[in-house]
Order: C-alpha cells, then sequence, then structure tokens
DNA sequence: GGGATCGATACCCGTGCGGTATCGCTGCCC
DNA sequence: GGGCAGCGATACCGCACGGGTATCGATCCC
C-alpha cells in the first residue's frame, strides 16, 4: 500500500487540473473539457496522489485553491503552453521544409503602426527575406502568443507589457501625450501634467479589459480596440494617454497633448530565448537598424 | 480516413520522442525507456501522424533527425523541464505549507566561494529568512536547475554561462588572470597578454567537458573540477585564465597574473521569470545590497 | 550468400480512461 | 425543520490503447 509513481505526470492530468483551477467547479470543467464529472474528479485526486499533496480544498459546497494548488496553476500553465509551443514549432518547422517559410509577427492591434509597417518594408528588401505572417492581438497577448508558439516574435511596450523570460533588444522611447476632443480647453497648452487628465470633468479614462477579459470597477467606459477609443474621445466622452507615436493616427477631429510627468514608453523587440531561426534574427538585426 | 487527432500531445510521448532523439537508436532508447522497442515504434510513427510531420529519416540501419525533428528535440526539452518544474515546486510549496520552507540556491562548485559565503551569512541574519539549501554542481549546470525546479535561485557567470530566460540582478564584475605555476616566468610580469597565456609551450589550456559531457578534441587535459584544475596548474602540466576572485584560493605553489585583454566575468544571481517566492526575493534583494 | 542488426508489423493481453447510475453531504428556502 | 437542489465522491462497466512476445523484411558486413 502507498505506492509512489515515480514517472512524471501527463499533459492530460496538467490540462484536467488547470481547468478545476480557473472554474473552481469540476462539474463546469469538466464540461469546458468534454468529459463527465466524475473522470474528471478521479483524475485529480489521482494527480494529488502523485504529488503527495493536496491541491484542491473541497467542501461539497465550494473547492478553493492550496498553496501547493496556486502555485501548480502557475506553473502548469507555463508547462502546458511549452508544450503546445513544441507542437506548434514543430509542425512549423515542418512546413518550412516544404518550401513555405516564414514568421508570425505579434503586435497590438493599433499600436506602433508606422514603426511596424517601416520594419516590414525594411525587412522585405533584405536579401534572404522570408514571408512575415502579422498577427494582431489584444492587450498583453503577445506574451501568451509567443509562449505558446503561435509568434515567432513580437512588439511590446514596456512598461505594460512585461518582458520577462524573453530576449529582447530596445527599437525606440516615445512620451506620451493626452489626447482629447479638438477644441477641448487643454487642448491650447504646449504640455499638461498627469493630474491635469486624470481627473477631467466629464472625460474619464477608459477602462481596458484585463487578461481574463473582464474589466475592472470604475467610471470610465470600457474599451477593447484602439479606433474604438479614439473614436470615443472624438465624441467627448473620454480621454487617454497614449504613446507619442500615436499622433500618426489622429484625425482632425482629436488633439495630443504632451504629458510631461508620464512615463516613457519603449517599444522592444521580443523573441523566445532559445529561437534558432534565422528569419527571427534578420528581423531583429532589421529593426534593430530602423 | 485520415483523422486530425486535435487533442494536445502527452509529455510520455514527447519524453519517448526525446529519448529516440538523442540515442538515434531505437533500441537503445527503448532499453533507457524501460519498455520494449515495438511499443516505442508505434508511439513514435503516432506522434508524428498527430504533428502531421515527419521527425525522423529511418533506414533500417540508421536514424536521423529531420529538420522538424532537431525543432520537437529542442523545444520538446524545454516542454519536459517546464512539466518538472510545475510538479516539483508544487510539491515544495505542500512541503512549505506544512512548516518544512526553504530555497535552492544553485552554484558551480568551486566558483564565487567567498561570494557564496557572504551571500549565505548576509541573508541568514535578515528577520524573515529561511533555509538555504546550497547544490553544488558542474559547468553550466545551474541553466537547467533553475528550468527544471530542481534550483530557485542560482548564481551564474556571464559570458560563460547563458542567462537567456531568465531575470537577473548583477553582483559584481571581475578581472581575469593567468594562473601560472609559481616560479613560472610570466610569474615576474605585472601583467600579460591573452596571446602570451594560451599558446605557452607545455603549458596547455584545459579542456572543459560539454553539456553532454563529452569533450572537444585539443591538446590540454580533459578537467572536470576546480581542485583538479589547480593541482595540474601546480603540477606544471596546465595553465588557466580564471576569474580575479579565485585568488583566494590559490596557494603558495601557484601565482596568479591579470590578463589585460581577457573579457570580464560578471556574477549574475538568476531566478525563474515568474517566480513568486518571498523568499527567492529576499535573497536577490540580499544579494544585491553586499 | 549467410548471419547479424535493427526497425516495422501482427497479434494478444491487461490497465486505465471515460461513461452512466447513484450516493452523501451541504446550504437554502418555504 | 424537512424537503429540495446542487455538487463532489463512489461504484461499476466497457472499450480503447499502451505494452508485451513473436516474427518479418531490409540492409550492412564478412
Amino acid at each position: 500500500m502507498g505506492f509512489e509513481y515515480r514517472d512524471g505526470v501527463e499533459t492530460r492530468e496538467l490540462r484536467y487540473f488547470v481547468a478545476v483551477a480557473e472554474e473552481l467547479h469540476f462539474g463546469r470543467a469538466a464540461q469546458r473539457l468534454g468529459i463527465a464529472q466524475p473522470p474528471l474528479s478521479r483524475a485529480i485526486r489521482q494527480l494529488e496522489r502523485r504529488l503527495g499533496a493536496a491541491l484542491l480544498e473541497r467542501t461539497s459546497r465550494t473547492v478553493t485553491l492550496t498553496d501547493a494548488g496556486s502555485v501548480l496553476l502557475r506553473e502548469g500553465r507555463a508547462a502546458l503552453d511549452a508544450v503546445e509551443a513544441a507542437e506548434r514549432r514543430a509542425r512549423r518547422a515542418a512546413l518550412a521544409a516544404t518550401g513555405h517559410a516564414g514568421v508570425v509577427l505579434a503586435a497590438k492591434a493599433g499600436a506602433s503602426s508606422e514603426l511596424l509597417a517601416k520594419l516590414l518594408d525594411a525587412y522585405a528588401a533584405e536579401p534572404d527575406a522570408v514571408t512575415v505572417d502579422v498577427l494582431l492581438c489584444g492587450i498583453g497577448e503577445q506574451e501568451r502568443l509567443l509562449r505558446d508558439g503561435r509568434a515567432d516574435v513580437a512588439l511590446l511596450h514596456r512598461p505594460f507589457d512585461t518582458t520577462a523570460g524573453f530576449d529582447t533588444e530596445e527599437l525606440r522611447t516615445d512620451g506620451q501625450v493626452a489626447v482629447l476632443p479638438a477644441g477641448h480647453p487643454l487642448t491650447g497648452r504646449t504640455h499638461v501634467q498627469m493630474a491635469e487628465v486624470t481627473a477631467l470633468p466629464g472625460l474619464p479614462m477608459p477602462r481596458w479589459p484585463g487578461l481574463d477579459g473582464t474589466y475592472p470597477d470604475g467610471p470610465g467606459p470600457q474599451v477593447r480596440e484602439h479606433a474604438q477609443l479614439l473614436q470615443l474621445i472624438a465624441l467627448g466622452r473620454a480621454c487617454a494617454i497614449l504613446p507619442d507615436s500615436c499622433r500618426a493616427q489622429l484625425g482632425g477631429d482629436l488633439a495630443a497633448v504632451p504629458v510631461l510627468d508620464a512615463p516613457t514608453v519603449t517599444t522592444v523587440i521580443a523573441w523566445p530565448p532559445h529561437s534558432r531561426s534565422r528569419a527571427v534574427a534578420g528581423l531583429v538585426q532589421t529593426a534593430t537598424r530602423l
């Protein structure tokens, strides 16, 4: 009795655990996984026995994570991403061998668009350039895309995006400007302070969705896209503080005023630390030479 | 016919593939895995079908990796390390909850010993210090230990160790010195150049084992440990270029002369990028204050 | 050309995953 | 407070799949 199973955890078990840990509900997790609830209960219990650690505290009404469970949730997600990345990158390497080479570059939709355009142009002019598929994504999604192999390289914006775990090169740093409806009183100023913008009556800062897709509480309108935000500002329903480089996208109905005490924004190009891809290396080199 | 299995790769399949890819021999790989050869062949074939990619080129006499196979070997190892790390860190988090907290610090055996001693002393004096288990390991092993969760934090030496994928803080930088037998002609000099040391007649530079445990070809003696190297130098069979801080360990039979054009060595403390451990944070903070 | 080596194939068996039915506990509501 | 609803655990079953043995077929070597 009391055996120690000495072979490792299977990804299936990790997927099951992550589902339960996210839902905190065996029934919903089972539904999400497309299996029935009893096998799920069994699998989790087996995982706990194998680890020799309680992962979930269950009463018959509620499920909560133990400390070990929280750790396994975080680390397990990373591990699953790594497995997915291995799978996807192997598939793409096979495609590349049959002639269809290419890189996937992830960038926030609506950000750094002229920098991105310049980069793509410059890289396309390189002698050994390959196809670059651009993957426009939401706020903060780039890291996930890099980690699970859906992208090979990404444009990130410090300090908003975290570059932890990636290799990076800085491309440019921008000050930030307040974007306001044309004709707003502040428009005449040569510069403003953060405090003047964040507390404008009737022009709240918008709320962006978190990584889980939900919005924080607060007064501002909920926005999901860059264009949507600009339209809201033009309508006089919001204002925002954005990197200086966004000026190129502002129409006549919007005005920008530099914010002196806003943190500067650094655009970096990032890639997974052990990337051996010649195409990624070329893209990075081109980017640093812009 | 021609089904697409849309659920992910299992770690068992990855372990099997890595074994075959490393051995390039189904029989030996099966033996290493403790299973028979036919199920292994089947598993690999199934993995290839699932990925839709050839991973191995087999004739009945030889097995070689395809491009996709090389990618999957590299990425698969990383993924397996991540899964192992998740497993180990969850186990240790469970232990921590039952009172036995602690951090594992990895350091090269024989390197930075006084820095390490100072760090351990200083950290032990902190109010919320926990037990620090020191894991002395071979050259370049620290990265693996951090990646698969056997260590929580490590001391690395740039540019010899790669810090890719970790968060780091620099602790100190040293020049390098040539370590020679006492009485050697160069001993009288106040400084030397790289070229003068690397080509000394009868005193070749030693060869260190690579990550796979094999030695590169060359004239120098094979060494595996720091102490072994110093003894060889004292015997007049080798010389070496080492960080300045090694002087503390040199006995009277060895002499050190600064090498002006050698790259400086930076000692850094490194930890996995998403570590949420209070103990690691404390250790890092203590280290940076030394 | 015969033997040795090695991967693939054929076939069988047992484990274990996933399913359905049901129990037992808990909180809730009239 | 008793009945009910919700949820996780347990019991049991069937089958798919992982692993084993035996054997084939190809290739290299002497």
